[in-house]
DNA sequence: ATAATAATAGTAACGATTACTAGTTAATAG
DNA sequence: CTATTAACTAGTAATCGTTACTATTATTAT
């Protein structure tokens, strides 16, 4: 009943290998080269599927576009302010604790914690050598 | 040579200690039942202002309409995704520990860390009773 | 092949927020 | 006080990320 894989698909997932972290409008782009009549409608509907589904991360960054990651794997992520760039930070203590930390959240709250979206911002190395 | 206060921000303060958690609309609509002339853009300028000096917090929802608090305590937030409620949740151990995790965020990436928003969501009791 | 279903391209709409402009209000200098 | 200047406002237009819609194309089941 369901499809396998439309092209489409499967050249969003190869953009999201090739680039880092990459926003939809990035995708979009990249596609655009080989297959110009991508649309980015297509870019977002996919990219929110498979984000639902669990096959790919969604990053929230508050004041810029979500942008996208191919690891699923539980991690962290860290956005410079001045290039964008996305670094990844990960560790089975941070694992640990966040389990504690819902713990805490909801005998405090009374709010059976869901999500959690964590932004970290500041300035890369590569950023702070120039100035 | 700065204006001390107008009588439009002294009515976002008012709402601002009234209102729980409010979004700027929320806040604008209170204000018109008493001032109709109220405009949203001096809202959003006004609680933008108040923000970047530290007077008020921002509540960034990701997908929702920013929020703000009139207590500037550093604390967490907690919303519940099905009445928008927010809920605040404070302690020591907690302000402890996120000094840690800069720290340690700053050797896993190199990324020396300015900010940190956190969106904490999930189901109230309140409206976990109903369903 | 044909019918039924799913996905797409292209475009329009949306919602939160910011920018802009002309006019108003308040603070200050003479 | 009054004139000048600067800050602030109301109202509206514009922006930007994202979603919705529609007609068409592709895929699968019969």
């Amino acid at each position: 009943m369901s499809r396998r894989y439309s092209a489409q698909k499967m050249m969003i997932e190869n953009a999201l290998k090739k680039l880092d972290h990459p926003t939809a409008t990035e995708i979009y782009e990249d596609i655009r080269k080989d297959y110009p009549n991508i649309s980015l409608g297509t870019v977002y509907r996919n990219l929110g599927i498979m984000a639902e589904s669990g096959e790919i991360l969604r990053i929230p960054q508050g004041d810029a576009p979500d942008r996208f990651d191919i690891n699923t794997h539980e991690h962290l992520h860290v956005a410079c302010t001045k290039c964008g760039r996305v670094f990844d930070a990960e560790s089975d203590e941070l694992e640990a604790f966040f389990e504690k930390l819902d713990q805490f959240l909801e005998e405090a709250t009374g709010v059976h914690i869901e999500s959690r979206v964590m932004i970290f911002k500041g300035t890369c190395s590569h950023c702070r050598e120039r100035s």
